[in-house]
DNA sequence: GCCACCGGTGGC
DNA sequence: GCCACCGGTGGC
């Protein structure tokens, strides 16, 4: 069985000390693109999601233990589930025909099989930590553009379901029978005219998903790069006020692990390059990590359709990870893995 | 021929 | 490990 369906949630959970909402900037209005400076940007848009999202099923349905450690991992999640797997009707929202369309890949490794697509989006409150469905995918990026600095409670879903409170249950669970992914925060919403696409990619691929926009034109843009291009030949949208800073190929992160194939292991060229014992080396550590561990099929712990449990704890912020003084050289890196 | 989907690669 | 960019290609 395959999923061909997935959702999106927002995790709206905030550290409210933390919120220095003012921050949000509206630099970067030009039209010159410089990858650097967007990774150095303090456009939340354009960074790393600052705060962990550590999934914690067990923790969402008793908001009982430690909530002050839970404070801090205030953003957004992408929920993927299969329908078929929860029943019909349990969700009844179907956000968007275009990310909901049925998609087949056709690549050589691949047997042909449905991709998942985005089913539905969801939100955690920043109080009760439960999920509310979000009723569109143009609501769920509005919530999520200020996200950080507008924080999410079940209260803010009663503009679309009258009278929802903290003591209603969850619209969704945790509980293994989807999954989820993390959403990045305080993503800017498309200009008007323009679509953003989340395309979910099969699982044991290189990557996790693709985000292209598509213009009004129907132009579909990969990059920041072509964005910038496309701008630039056609100004009309820039006078429209189209900016760099409303674009984001920001994707979410799978919380399955294995979901994405790890990349094989790349030798540090500089190190080793003239040693040929080393160019020995490398040869047959890439030829002998090169196969495919595809992990498709991985049998689910009970029914077929249903996998393993998903939520392991997801790996830490970027910006914790990437420390430059700790990163470690390639050898050893090759040493941990083997 | 187009394009959606995927892998490779360089950079941090 | 993650991100960004872009080339390749099978299927339509």
């Amino acid at each position: 069985m395959e999923r061909d369906h997935l959702d999106l949630a927002t995790l709206g959970k905030t550290d409210h000390n933390d919120i220095h909402g003012s921050s949000v900037a509206s630099h970067r209005d030009n039209m010159k693109y410089e990858p650097k400076d967007l990774r150095n940007s303090a456009d939340p848009a354009f960074n790393q999601n600052p705060i962990d999202v550590t999934s914690s099923p067990e923790r969402e349905d008793h908001s009982t233990d430690d909530e002050d450690n839970q404070g801090e991992d205030a953003q957004k999640q992408l929920v993927l589930y299969d329908p078929a797997a929860v029943g019909a009707g349990e969700i009844e929202l179907v956000p968007d025909p275009l990310d909901s369309q049925p998609r087949r890949n056709s690549f050589p490794n691949y047997t042909s099989r449905i991709l998942p697509a985005v089913g539905a989006f969801t939100v955690q409150c920043a109080n009760c930590f439960k999920w509310r469905l979000i009723p569109s995918k143009e609501k769920y990026e509005k919530i999520r553009e200020h996200i950080l600095e507008q924080p999410f409670y079940c209260e803010t879903a009663r503009e679309w379901r009258a009278g929802v409170s903290c003591d209603d249950p969850p619209d969704l669970t945790q509980d293994g029978s989807r999954l989820w992914a993390i959403d990045k925060p305080n993503i800017a919403q498309p200009p008007p005219g323009w679509e953003r696409l989340l395309r979910i990619r099969g699982e044991g691929g290189t990557r996790f998903a693709d985000v292209y926009y598509v213009a009004p034109s129907g132009k579909r843009l990969r990059s920041m790069i072509e964005i910038q291009k496309y701008l630039q030949e056609h100004p009309e949208y820039v006078a429209e006020g189209v900016s760099m800073s409303r674009f984001s190929f920001q994707i979410p992160r799978p919380l399955q692990e294995n979901y994405v194939r790890k990349r094989p292991y790349r030798p540090a060229l500089a190190h080793d390059e003239d040693d040929p014992a080393m160019a020995v080396k490398r040869i047959s550590w890439i030829g002998s990590d090169g196969g495919t561990d595809l992990r498709l099929g991985m049998p689910g712990l009970s029914a077929p359709i249903y996998r393993a449990p998903l939520f392991e704890p997801v790996s830490q912020s970027l910006k914790k990870k990437r420390t430059p003084s700790k990163r470690m050289s390639n050898t050893d890196a090759a040493c941990k893995s083997s």
